[in-house]
RNA sequence: GGGCGUAUGGUGAAACGGUAGACACGCCAGUCUUAGGAACUGGUCUCGCAAGAGGUGAAAGUUCAAAUCUUUCUACGCCCA
């Protein structure tokens, strides 16, 4: 019966796509009287194709930038390609084609799933990171990072891939192995770039505080991934020595010093050159270098150590010597690669003193334990007072004993108060082809030369093969070979890291059409920091901070821009998630090879014998096959549907799972809500007078409702009120009452669902007679509450009955009204009541004995 | 091991310290039919015939009132080690 009005999502969504694009409807203004909003989302890699991650993520920023749209705002949210990175070389290694043209043919395959999508996107301000009119000034902000003294080069460790002769990412190292080839990954030194992060490790720390639109799960994260810590350096003697008079150790713990038992250097120590002539340490150095270099592996290894002939002596108490040892789990990075053990009160030095039978002398016990505590099975770091250790007994562990003993260092010049910070300098050199040149040689003494700004970009040469081991840039067979003001030079054949690339990409977008600048500073001026970014909560510390440093960075010493932090606020959503399957051989299963016949025995299509087991639901991912093409869902329940669906099961910061149901649900609700819509426009009347209040208080308070989800992020509530929205029309419209009013409150209605579900809307004010001008309608409070409240009685606490009272009542007129009706004389026979408790207009709650 | 977070029906989830379970999925019953990706109507926390009582991971505390605040515990998740 419904036929004639079913609603085509497809022709529909498609005339409005083309509308849109046609229109420049989403372009942001560079002038504009109004003021500025810039929604961000996170820029995707081009992969191939998008994946529903993205349709989540697109989806929220999409709202909420219809939204400001609609509230008369100037938008600015642009999209862009995050289009350097490993994985266009392995495929093209692997399909024989070029990374460029892997890159910009996903590029256009993804831009064209976006834009079914129904984005408000402002596509004139695309950029690729890969393209040279992106990079060469990346190449020229390189330049003045260096002129700043922000960029410099030292050696550093990498992890070596001994057959592929290459470098490999941390995550490329699996099990101390190669993920490619199998063998097992060494250390090996080499000169590379890094950025001096670390010159503003105190002001990211401190800055954080200012971020008050961020998550503070965020915040926390960066906070211990700077890893502010408070300790002192100590100048450790060593006895009777001709190699070495003194070693220098950093610790947060210098009121265990009593508990002393020996003295660890990291491999990579000074030290070291006297023992390179020692096979047994070489052969320990060896075995060290096959730990890989990530913190975490080396925590997890087996503590190991190398004696040397050295002893150390305790500076609080010259008549102790202890052993000097390298080992395995003391870090040249951090400190001065050399730390002093106490295994009574750490659990790494706990572990290595068992091994090699050191002593382990209690200087702390936990306040309720007696001066005979003994440490035995395990270190003990917990809050104390300091024993066994003379002039520091008695201390309080840990505030006034640390501060205290570094007192006491300082004054007899043993040691210094020391701030010390995990945040290591950003390493951005990486050993291949497919990212951003460094745009520096190297002279015939080695020494650096800048490439002159004139000559960028530095573009990367286009014939190469790829299928060499090692750097393929190193490989080509003329591409370093440059002159510079006429000395013969080397290129630097490392790229940047791709972090890089994003690290100021949000800037970019504010001038995306300037080729002789970057970014004009009046546009960054107007449009930065980023009102509202998004994104996964997986860049929380490395992208977050690096972008953050980079600002600082570009603008420290000259005020090239005027903000330091670009990102206002930021918001992080959840994963897209599916229940997984797996067929009777362990294989994993496409969800689109299982169906079920009953809506539980899980099968193979079409093989009802051949039974699927059912597993937890994860994380959308290749390798579990637990994927859903988001392009193929549009094709078949349009993107309004789609965009309904993905933000209605649950909070946009929590995982959600797919679901056909809900999916296939969503659907329903755009095709019986546009036959309601298309019944109510037909009905409209054109003098409107508001005459059903009901509707008026309706419409009033529930896009009240949608207001406040709105600003809070709780999309799932929204969806919950379009349902009830629909209802109560559906209830209107069937009671054949007076409803002259219904075209003004369905104009609100619309409106806000339009950033929702904007094709359907866009359709309905089409067919009203208006396409234009369409502004988020303000509520009027005197809906807000009706005349009449329902207000709850409770007999001490619990709720017993309810009345209906004129709003604003005062106690007196509720008490008598409830005993009017004699509503709780049951509860209040033979009792006394001796207080009661009134809320306006919501409950009065009476306490009796 | 440390830090952070979460815990509410069969499921995803709502709930300014103030009526727990909105909305949706699933399920049950029914209506109707052009058998469709149907649609519509009603029901669906537990116990109880009912009146009523109980109920938000466990235990305690603050409060007139706790899913919400505090403490301890348990389980799970994420990050760091």
């Amino acid at each position: 019966m419904l036929n004639s009005t079913r609603y085509n999502f497809k022709t529909i969504e498609e005339k409005w796509q083309k509308y849109w694009e046609m229109n420049n409807s989403f372009q942001a203004k560079d002038i504009s009287k109004n003021k500025k909003f810039y929604c961000l989302e996170m820029f995707p890699y081009p992969s191939g194709k998008i994946h529903m991650g993205h349709v989540r993520n697109y989806t929220i920023g999409d709202v909420l930038a219809r939204y400001k749209w609609l509230q008369g705002f100037n938008v600015l949210h642009p999209m862009g390609w995050d289009s350097f990175g490993m994985p266009a070389e392995n495929a093209a290694k692997q399909n024989n084609v070029s990374p460029k043209n892997w890159t910009e043919e996903n590029i256009q395959i993804m831009k064209f799933q976006l834009k079914k999508l129904g984005l408000s996107i402002d596509w004139d301000r695309e950029i690729s990171t890969c393209s040279p009119e992106y990079y060469k000034h990346q190449q020229k902000l390189f330049l003045d990072l260096y002129d700043k003294d922000l960029v410099y080069r030292k050696e550093s460790y990498v992890n070596w891939d001994p057959v592929d002769n290459t470098v490999l990412a941390n995550e490329q190292v699996i099990d101390g192995k190669g993920w490619r080839s199998g063998a097992i990954v060494e250390r090996k030194k080499l000169n590379q770039w890094f950025f001096k992060i670390s010159n503003f490790s105190d002001e990211l720390l401190n800055d954080l505080d200012k971020l008050i639109d961020w998550p503070s799960k965020v915040k926390t994260m960066q906070k211990n991934w700077i890893g502010k810590s408070f300790g002192c350096e100590i100048d450790f003697k060593i006895h009777d020595s001709d190699k070495i008079k003194t070693i220098k150790c950093y610790t947060t713990r210098p009121d265990t010093l009593f508990g002393f038992s020996f003295l660890a250097v990291s491999v990579d120590h000074p030290l070291s050159k006297y023992y390179e002539n020692d096979k047994d340490f070489l052969k320990f150095r060896d075995n060290c270098s096959k730990t890989g270099t990530t913190e975490e592996s080396i925590a997890q290894a087996e503590k190991i150590g190398f004696k040397t002939d050295l002893m150390a002596i305790n500076p609080l108490d010259n008549s102790s010597k202890v052993p000097v040892y390298f080992a395995n789990f003391v870090l040249m990075d951090y400190g001065f690669g050399a730390v002093f053990g106490c295994p009574a009160h750490d659990q790494r030095d706990f572990d290595f003193a068992k091994k090699y039978k050191l002593e382990i002398k209690t200087v702390v016990k936990p306040i309720e334990q007696g001066d005979n505590f003994k440490v035995t099975n395990e270190a003990y770091t917990g809050p104390g007072i300091i024993i066994n250790s003379k002039f520091l007994n008695g201390l309080s562990v840990p505030e006034k004993s640390i501060f205290e003993t570094i007192e006491i260092l300082e004054k007899k010049k043993l040691g210094k108060k020391k701030i010390n910070f995990r945040l290591k300098d950003w390493g951005i050199s990486r050993q291949r082809y497919w990212g951003c040149p460094i745009p520096v040689a190297y002279d015939e003494n080695n020494q650096i030369v800048k490439i002159p700004v004139e000559d960028l970009p530095v573009k990367l040469p286009e014939n190469i093969n790829l299928n060499t081991n090692g750097n393929p840039l190193d490989n080509h067979e003329n591409w370093k070979q440059v002159n510079i003001n006429g000395k013969n030079c080397i290129r630097e054949t490392d790229t940047l890291d791709t972090f890089v690339d994003s690290s100021w990409y949000f800037l970019r977008f504010c001038s995306s059409k300037r080729s002789d600048l970057p970014f004009e500073k009046t546009d960054v001026d107007y449009w930065m920091p980023v009102d509202q970014y998004i994104g996964g909560v997986e860049h929380a510390i490395l992208h977050l901070l690096y972008s953050r440093f980079f600002t600082r960075a570009i603008s420290s010493k000259n005020k090239y821009i005027n903000i330091s932090e670009p990102f206002k606020g930021l918001f992080t959503q959840g994963m897209v998630c599916h229940e997984t399957y797996k067929d009777k051989n362990n294989n994993w299963l496409s969800p689109e090879d299982v169906s079920t016949d009953d809506g539980k025995n899980y099968h193979i299509n079409g093989q009802k014998d051949n039974r699927v087991t059912v597993g937890p639901s994860e994380s959308m991912s290749k390798s579990k096959k637990n994927t859903v093409d988001p392009e193929k869902i549009i094709k078949s329940y349009g993107a309004d549907a789609v965009r309904l669906f993905i933000l209605s099961d649950s909070p946009p910061e929590k995982d959600i799972q797919w679901s056909e149901n809900g999916m296939a649900s969503a659907y329903k609700f755009i095709q019986k809500f546009w036959i309601l819509s298309d019944q109510i426009i037909k009905l409209i009347k054109k003098e409107t007078v508001p005459q059903n209040e009901e509707l008026e208080i309706f419409t009033n308070q529930i896009i009240e409702k949608i207001n406040l989800a709105l600003e809070k992020f709780r999309y799932n509530v929204i969806i919950a009120c379009f349902h009830e929205i629909y209802s109560f029309y559906k209830k209107i419209l069937d009671s054949n009452k007076n409803h002259d009013n219904l075209s003004n409150n369905i104009e609100k209605i619309l409106i806000v669902m339009m950033p929702v579900i904007p094709h359907l809307v866009s359709e309905c004010f089409e067919n009203m007679g208006k396409k234009e001008n369409l502004r988020w309608p303000k509520v009027d409070p005197k809906y807000l509450k009706s005349e009449e409240n329902e207000i709850v009685i409770q007999i001490n606490g619990k709720k017993r009955n309810t009345i209906s009272i004129k709003k604003g009542a005062d106690e007196d007129f509720v008490i008598r009204n409830i005993n009017k009706i004699k509503l709780i004389d049951k509860y209040t026979k033979g009792k006394k009541i001796f207080r009661t408790i009134y809320v306006k207009d919501r409950l009065i709650n009476f306490i009796i004995k």
